[in-house]
DNA sequence: CTGTCATTTCAGTAATTTCTGAAATAACAG
DNA sequence: CTGTTATTTCAGAAATTACTGAAATGACAG
């Protein structure tokens, strides 16, 4: 491996990480290296820089790209392929959920979906169906609100994560003052 | 593995994730078949469960124990451990939630901060230092959000979750007033 | 103590995943 | 076409991770 020690150290600690992400060693170092660079890289300079093979590399943009996480950009007159990540790191996060949820939610949903369909035989496949139906109720209610809020501005999103838990505060005091006026009518009638 | 086939569906559905989300097969299986079954099972019940050796077993509960993902119980007048998962889907949620976020965004935040408090060499690193700055104060703001929200109680995570994307709304027509009341005595002044 | 039952540890093996080099394919210029 | 350069594929090697059986440890009753 050959870059700037500072950037060494974001590379290497990216792919550690890359195997508690559910991606391997690889294919992190390679999107940290692409993030941290100026300009696209090619697959011969990602090999210089990593120190790996160049088949490896070729599999590894693969799998960035299944995962939208590079972008493909060509220079003129040079038939090479670059590669760069997206610049705004909010549309990474949203990219990053998009496709964490397609592969670690999604399928979870549809099989309990269809488990819960079926007819029960026996107590215990009664009391699994309702554990089972209290996590797909937690898992819709999770995307319902992840699909509301994924379709934000940038600017919107980062009010709402400024807000944070304070919105329910505002309605604890807005449910206080209701409930205030109901108990006053209340009591008015009575 | 010796299981209704409704249950042995859940717990294979899993055991497959289980490499998606950071566990393994077998700690993903444990966990599935003790949140659906009625009561805590001991090491030996899941060895017959699942088909797996009793040694993998012990290693994998100590695994889900590491992750507090499961409660060990005792009966009287049994030696034996006995395992469950906690009832309430919430509380995992916010289990689950702490713990990927201990293992997976910590470390990253502090060799960030680490990098970014260092002198850049060259251009590469000073722009490189930019780019981790910018991940750094996105993954900040998550984690103050994340501390916020992790604090509240059940039924206000869920009114904040039903909320969505409406509380943005809300602002929004809260700022066109604001501001219609600014251009108002910004007028009058003039 | 001693014997019994429960759990954990760990070295070796099995299974899986990652990585490589060589060959195949593709895309293009002349 | 032919030669050159770029990329992909893929079978096997290397590395990592998961799993097992046997032995060690622990916890307790008598």
């Amino acid at each position: 491996m050959n870059l700037p020690p500072l950037i060494q150290s974001f590379v290497l600690h990216f792919g550690e990480m890359g195997s508690r992400w559910g991606i391997n060693r690889t294919v992190g170092q390679i999107y940290a290296l692409l993030y941290v660079s100026p300009e696209p890289l090619n697959a011969d300079q990602i090999v210089d820089a990593l120190g790996i093979s160049r088949s490896n590399v070729s599999m590894s943009l693969r799998e960035l790209q299944t995962w939208n996480l590079v972008l493909l950009k060509h220079l003129p007159a040079d038939r090479r392929d670059f590669f760069t990540t997206p610049d705004d790191v909010w549309q990474i996060l949203r990219t990053l959920a998009e496709e964490r949820k397609k592969r670690e939610v999604d399928p979870t949903l549809s099989v309990l979906r269809e488990i819960l369909m079926q007819q029960p035989a026996s107590d215990a496949e009664r009391h699994a169906q309702e554990r089972m139906s209290e996590m797909h109720g937690l898992i819709e209610r999770l995307t319902t609100w992840y699909d509301d809020v994924k379709k934000l501005e940038t600017d919107r999103l980062a009010t709402l994560l400024t807000l944070g838990a304070k919105v329910t505060k505002l309605l604890e005091a807005k449910d206080k003052i209701v409930s205030l006026g109901r108990s006053k009518r209340t009591t008015e009638k009575g």
